[in-house]
DNA sequence: AAAAAAGTTGCCAACGGTGGCAATTTTTTT
DNA sequence: AAAAAAATTGCCACCGTTGGCAACTTTTTT
């Protein structure tokens, strides 16, 4: 355990003082060019790295960004973690996480209050929680950088990226109309979320335009648990007269649907097609595999994190260059089919669409 | 965004000097107890709250943990991460988290680099990079805390959270062989690692006791993907003597036997037992559902964490006494049952205990 | 009651950087 | 070639805390 060389080691041995060092570590315009040389020269001979405490108290920035998040399974937690590094790491930030609870009364003050504690650069902020005003109105007060990751532009450009998943929910109507479903049932999440009805709104606006309604009794609202997809799929399931096809919220959803089709002798993709939303580790591996929406998620974190860091660096403009809104893509997997039932009635061209499939 | 209020306006406004309010933040003993009083008084009044970097700066400790792991699958990360705050968060510390390659050969620079940027009084280390060797004599040279999460003895214990893989593989084996199963399959992880040697040994042993050997080529070597899983299961599942289980050394291998046995027209548990090991988010929802085993992740994490600060806090002793080794369970669902065929050859005692479960 | 011990408290110098401004050197202009 | 401008560099105070040591109180001992 060696100790640490400091800027002084650095500057006495380059034979410059240490302000100069301290220039050259910010890559400050103004240093010359044979000096800036000569002083990376010795940084690096002593593997000379800047404590990034000592640097935080004097310049009033920790290098630290903070991720705010609920449930983990939202965005894929580790592919989150791994995008933000991947941006911010290069340039000296470090990732500190915090998981807390969205529905928590002391959400706000309790997500201040780790911002404060670790006097973190910035906040990068997941869904659902990315959703609570009044926790975004706190950061915008606190004049902290922070980005939102959701499924609406709730924020202005540099404070949010969205992921267009009432376009994506849309793309999904379609190819279900696309099949020949006609009796479509929809398991959304709780409504309280923005995401929810988005979904819901795509994917209700993108049957119209193929003149397919989904009847009242078709909607039931679950709260995007495994178990919650059981319940709704047991009332869908055990009725007289039955959904074609089901779509749920999110994957987590769509799993208890199988669940409940497997132990009511109902066979997916043949009698029902399922679809779920999220495409997490469950949708690749379920029997059969699901049909679902993936969201990019690296992407969203890579943008999220430029975004915030340009923020950081004060670079407002800039930051309103980044993209802003990022494209789920449907992923057709084994659980959904073309609607047997329907043929006889359908018309010629949802017949084509549904062999092509 | 109101300026943060320092130690020098508590000091002030209470009539102390600022190293008596240090003392008071820092719960020294020789502090009188009205003085205490009055400070704590203010501190409230003020909601003054340490300035971290320069408690850093001072004390040269960070109020920081890292948490470095791979594979977010071997120990669900979210848990992980919950548990380890559950515990420091109140103690002041935050958590920097820091996925990486086990395989890259950069590990051991990445991770002192890691270390040694944000001054982290100390890390966690998930596997399968705790058992990287090198790592940890890096980790130990460097001298700063570690604690690493195993399923083998491989450090003191002031150093290590060990769960025991092997005796919970050998209770896989034990409720196996009480089936009726003889003729069994392994899917192990990669040799590599300790945690895939441990769950095939014990599992051997674990059936030797029924006196139940497992052919050689019923052993096959996956590297714990899904998609490995799918290419062992298929070899294992089109031969002409079939084996009537398969233990995986994952959930992820077990889904991909799963989707085999599927695919093929093998009815599972009926024809063929399987079994995986993590209890992750696939084994609840896959259909039929994993019977698998557990480690009891958060308390592991709890542990793990416990020791951190206690050896951040040059408790020495103390940490000794923190427990060291976790059990894990036998969790029992639908994917595994009774052995039909073995049934007329098998004795009175297995057949009771096929049915009791 | 004086001396010793124990318990509290305060002063000041670090910790390792950055920022403002002045000083110095170099380049450009007149 | 001198003056002005620009580029480069250095000095010193300061960021907000903690640690060492001394000073001051209070309590205990003799």
């Amino acid at each position: 355990m060696q100790k640490q060389s400091t800027i002084n080691d650095v500057a006495r041995i380059a034979g410059v003082s240490k302000r100069t060092v301290s220039r050259v570590i910010n890559g400050s315009l103004s240093v010359g060019e044979s000096t800036r040389l000569k002083v990376e020269k010795v940084i690096n001979e002593l593997k000379y790295s800047p404590n990034a405490q000592a640097r935080g108290l004097a310049s009033s920035r920790s290098y630290l960004l903070g991720l705010i998040y609920d449930n983990p399974d939202a965005l894929y937690l580790d592919d989150v973690q791994r995008g933000v590094l991947e941006v911010c790491s290069n340039l000296g930030y470090e990732l500190v996480v915090h998981p807390c609870r969205y529905q928590s009364e002391s959400l706000v003050n309790d997500c201040l209050r780790f911002m404060r504690r670790s006097k973190l650069d910035g906040v990068i902020v997941l869904p659902p929680v990315s959703e609570s005003e009044t926790l975004a109105a706190a950061l915008k007060e606190s004049g902290s950088p922070y980005v939102r990751l959701s499924s609406v532009a709730l924020d202005s450009q540099e404070h949010i990226v969205v992921s267009d998943d009432r376009a994506a929910a849309a793309e999904m109507a379609r190819y279900f109309a696309q099949l020949g479903h006609e009796k479509i049932a929809f398991i959304s999440g709780p409504q309280r979320y923005k995401s929810s009805t988005e979904r819901m709104e795509g994917f209700q606006l993108g049957l119209s335009v193929y003149g397919v309604k989904i009847a009242p009794d078709m909607i039931l609202e679950g709260n995007n648990t495994f178990e919650t997809g059981i319940e709704c799929a047991r009332q869908l399931l055990q009725r007289d007269e039955l959904p074609t096809a089901i779509f749920a919220n999110n994957d987590q959803m769509a799993a208890g649907v199988l669940k409940v089709a497997n132990s009511l002798g109902i066979k997916v993709p043949e009698q029902l097609s399922v679809a779920g939303f999220d495409d997490n580790m469950l949708a690749s591996r379920m029997i059969p595999a699901l049909t679902t929406i993936r969201r990019p998620v690296r992407q969203m974190a890579l943008l999220a994190t430029t975004k915030m860091i340009m923020s950081i660096e004060q670079n407002h403009k800039a930051a309103l260059n980044v993209a802003s809104k990022v494209a789920p893509t449907l992923v057709v997997r084994e659980s959904t089919g073309p609607c047997k039932t329907a043929v006889v009635a359908n018309n010629a061209a949802a017949l084509v669409a549904a062999r092509r499939s």
